[in-house]
DNA sequence: TTGAAAGCGTTACCAG
DNA sequence: CTGGTAACGCTTTCAA
């Protein structure tokens, strides 16, 4: 491998001239020796070393992303944006699935910061556990002190730039939605206790609720995991309930998905006998039978401008320009439908 | 950031000893030393540059992956099964969405290259362009100098250990299947003609047709690029024709999928009045309506023996283990059925 | 078992 | 405009 140190002696300058001239220094170099470098380099099929130049500048150009599982349609919408802004500012991303593993995500944090990238982002909902939440701001503190920055697309409890979606709003909006079609008996699949986005989007539900004079059936709050095997599994509980509910509102399409084939599974018919609703707006959400309604949130838009304040930010952006609330819209398809009618939107 | 050196002054040693505990080398060290290094690091927080380390050593511990794009299912569980095996290795990935644009690829690739990686992975088909062709070569000779691994998840034209599914044989059990239920006017969706495994697979469309004495249609031959919105074009197109194929087999999930909605808005019947068949098995399979018949394709495998093909070949392994081909299997859903019937499968 | 010193490939500071 | 050189943080001979 030629190094810069070979490019300059081919090109008859110093290996100072030649850095100048191949990092695109702002440092005046005569033409000649410009067009020398250039030339040398490539006759020399010159690579410049990345880890080099990270190494004595501070900057990696490499920033990681935290997700929970790169196959599930909600953050591999938001890696794309990430990627895509990523890219077009030079910079590469390092994706790191945890599978929402306290320890997994632990020890990508500390490889992470190893690696010296210049920022990181928290793709999904924060973590509620004390031990890991200490240890990740020791670690958090590391990067602080590299001037590395945090970026979290969910609510986190550490110390981070957010750029979110207002989760309480989210499912105040899709109550709303619900009781003016008629719905008072709602029930909502929430999402792993331990996580700050379900917790929020729970007390959404539960503040809609009362908003609206809806006594809160405690049987009517099931858990799953944000994964559609377990909306197969609260349609066989939803099933045993009664008297049962005429509307299901997910903390997820996922889960959504998963509640509405299962409940089809039973024999059930959507939207006539339950009205099943989502929140996210993934891909699949168009697909199903019958096609789900749901809140869209910004997915794409959340990884995109979650890159780009972390760039922004990196580049010693102003904290005035900080934090971004993105908004969301309720989309109405036909898994969505009055009570007591036979057709959707009756 | 404490370095080495600090570490090694704190516990009283040399930096090479400190290195010696830090990195786990063979080397012998006295308990002594090797407590007290352990004992700087801890309260200096240390954290090794794994920069400085890469440099020295040659070997990064990133590997890159070039993908069509993340938010496709198909790419997204074929990482998946990457990362998974790469963590538990100790290897970070880059993951790289060029949405097929060979100047984006060629561009990461020189990239990647600059950093050092210790392989890539190409996750989608090859390109056949002989510009492309000829510029990835020239990279890859810059790998190969440097020992780096390239590992391909399908055919392609330039020097790669291939881990892959066999194409041809994936259609050819395909249209076997279809033909069985009684099919001859079978169409076919092809995905973009400048694309390898788009080439291979409707080889495969053809030698099946020929081996079952069934001529060639070229009305029948219709064109995407893998993407759901091809498969709705495709559904329009097949209204117009005359006269209509009894199944359509479309060269992948996606489009596959796409076909079916848009058959369906059509006031077409499936599977009665069309037969859809896909290729690949993505999750979404199974929640279309009709669940869509298809070829299984092992993703997540392709990803999880892609990645420890490369590292093994990183670690000096044998050319005698390289190159893989996995299975496929048929999985038999709703969306095919006997021509004109009215049920599936009657 | 330990340590000194030579790199690895860049950039950046400081003279000229 | 050019060049010498220290520094970045680590591993690895080579001697002791």
């Amino acid at each position: 491998m030629a190094s810069i140190v070979d490019v300059a002696r081919l090109a008859s300058v110093s290996v100072s001239t030649a850095s100048r001239v191949l990092s695109g220094s702002s440092h005046p170099v005569s033409e000649q020796s410009r067009t020398r470098v250039l030339e040398a380099a490539r006759s020399l099929n010159y690579s410049p070393s990345a880890l080099a130049k990270a190494m004595v500048t501070g900057d990696s150009h490499i920033v990681g992303v935290l997700i929970g599982d790169a196959a599930d349609p909600y953050f591999a919408a938001i890696v794309r944006g990430l990627e895509d802004v990523a890219r077009a500012h030079g910079y590469l991303v390092i994706v790191c699935n945890s599978d929402r593993v306290p320890e997994i995500e632990l020890k990508y944090l500390n490889t992470l910061n190893d690696y010296r990238v210049d920022g990181v982002v928290f793709a999904g909902g924060g973590l509620t556990d004390k031990d890991y939440l200490g240890a990740v701001e020791q670690v958090l503190r590391l990067f602080q002190d590299r001037a590395a920055v945090c970026v979290s697309l969910g609510k986190h409890l550490f110390p981070s730039v957010p750029v979110t979606v207002d989760n309480v709003q989210v499912v105040l909006d899709a109550v709303d939605y619900l009781v003016g079609l008629g719905h008072s008996a709602i029930a909502y699949i929430s999402g792993p206790s331990l996580l700050t986005t379900a917790e929020l989007r729970l007390h959404g539900y539960k503040t809609a609720l009362a908003h609206h004079g809806i006594p809160l059936n405690g049987r009517y709050i099931l858990t799953g995991d944000y994964k559609y095997e377990s909306g197969l599994r609260v349609a066989r509980e939803l099933h045993e309930i009664d008297p049962k509910p005429t509307a299901v509102l997910a903390s997820n399409d996922l889960m959504a998905i998963g509640c509405l084939v299962g409940l089809k599974a039973l024999g059930y018919r959507v939207p006539e006998e339950f009205s099943v609703m989502g929140i996210d707006d993934i891909p699949y959400a168009q697909f199903v039978d019958p096609p789900l309604t749901t809140m869209s949130l910004p997915l794409y838009d959340l990884g995109k401008i979650g890159m780009e304040t972390l760039i922004r930010l990196r580049h010693g952006g102003t904290a005035a320009s900080d934090g971004h609330t993105l908004s969301h819209s309720l989309v109405v398809r036909q898994s969505t439908a009055s009570p007591n009618t036979h057709g959707p939107d009756a």
